[in-house]
DNA sequence: AACTATTTATAAGA
DNA sequence: TTCTTATAAATAGTT
């Protein structure tokens, strides 16, 4: 439209391969990576609908979008795990800090990602009180937040996940039992689907710690 | 087509708060929700990285972004368990089916639940990626396809996954075990992070089934 | 990090 | 639902 000495400025269409100049890729990284979380909490916001993200950078480095509950899930397993101290303090320790400072160098996007955030909590907290034990214990925890964007240190424990399925695997197919662990690992390991409500086995239904 | 050649056809900014009206809201989330992923799509070929994504509209029913395996790995956890006929086929034949019902009845734990299992997944499919293995089988299965949009079947097992959670449980607090046994249960529930790679009770590393 | 030409996404209407 | 189109928003190349 503009016709002037200085044509072409702007952006070409680029093709749809992955970028090979390495700083390039980087920037277009940032740059994506920014707009898609932005657009993701458009649609939060919008739409009243819960979206998470995981994006892992090139240099293999995780980037999420959800919510605060999402590594505390992850954190209260391995707490019930029992080795509470060891794991839970770091997360919480260092989750919110990484999170505050990555966010302060993003301010465009955090003033979006915290307008999703404010109008999203009214609808939240109704929801919230129904419920009300998690969201106790992130309040407790210090993390209000409910939008964030940053490296994942909680999902640097999964190396304690495999290393509890791995040990569930040698459990079943090694371990000498009583007539009743074995009935028990049966119904561990053999379970039927959608038959478990009245047994009384599997009634921890207090809503901490499903997996 | 033109019948007026100026009037203002084209869309205006819009309010950055929760679309009232509900049609309005449900197409706004179709159309946005397809543009989220259409970039997540670009941004991984691009940059050649991992992303997923977890949408719930504004019905509550999921929408995924990401790699095949990601609901893959989840049949294979559940597979390695011994119960693949009672639960993969379950899963596979009837989960559409009854899952958004479930959905409907808990959607507030089911995203958190969700979540958790995202998190898992994604650093799964990480550790996956590096090893290679997975990838290679997947596509000889056949399986070419990187990226998908649909709701999450797969990821309707989760009441199996609780309940198979809530057996390891009570496996624990009452089973009457040898001393052999005794030994790996403490394994299993006292585990130790990051001690594991020269115990021979944990060597798995198959690349298959971590968690 | 900021700028801007151009491409891309999309709100409203058909 | 799908298509169209005016306009808003994102962004590639540059400074």
């Amino acid at each position: 439209m503009v016709k002037n000495p200085m044509i072409s400025k702007g952006h070409k269409k680029i093709e749809m391969v992955k970028i090979q100049n390495k700083n390039n890729l980087q920037v277009t990284f940032s740059k994506r990576r920014s707009g898609l979380f932005k657009k993701a909490s458009e649609l939060c916001t919008l739409c009243g609908v819960e979206i998470a993200i995981i994006a892992f950078s090139p240099a293999e480095k995780p980037f999420s979008f959800g919510h605060t509950e999402f590594g505390a899930i992850v954190n209260r397993f391995l707490t019930n795990q029992n080795h509470y101290s060891s794991l839970s303090s770091n997360i919480s320790s260092t989750s919110t800090t990484n999170s505050y400072g990555q966010l302060h160098q993003n301010s465009d996007h955090v003033v979006h990602e915290l307008n999703a955030q404010l109008s999203r909590l009214l609808s939240e907290l109704e929801a919230e009180k129904k419920k009300g034990r998690e969201l106790d214990e992130m309040r407790k925890a210090g993390q209000r937040m409910w939008w964030w964007e940053s490296a994942i240190d909680e999902l640097m424990s999964l190396d304690e996940l495999k290393q509890f399925k791995a040990s569930l695997e040698e459990l079943k197919n090694n371990v000498v039992l009583t007539r009743q662990a074995h009935t028990m690992l049966n119904n561990v390991f053999e379970v039927k689907p959608n038959d478990f409500s009245t047994n009384k086995f599997y009634n921890f239904g207090s809503g901490h710690g499903v997996f």
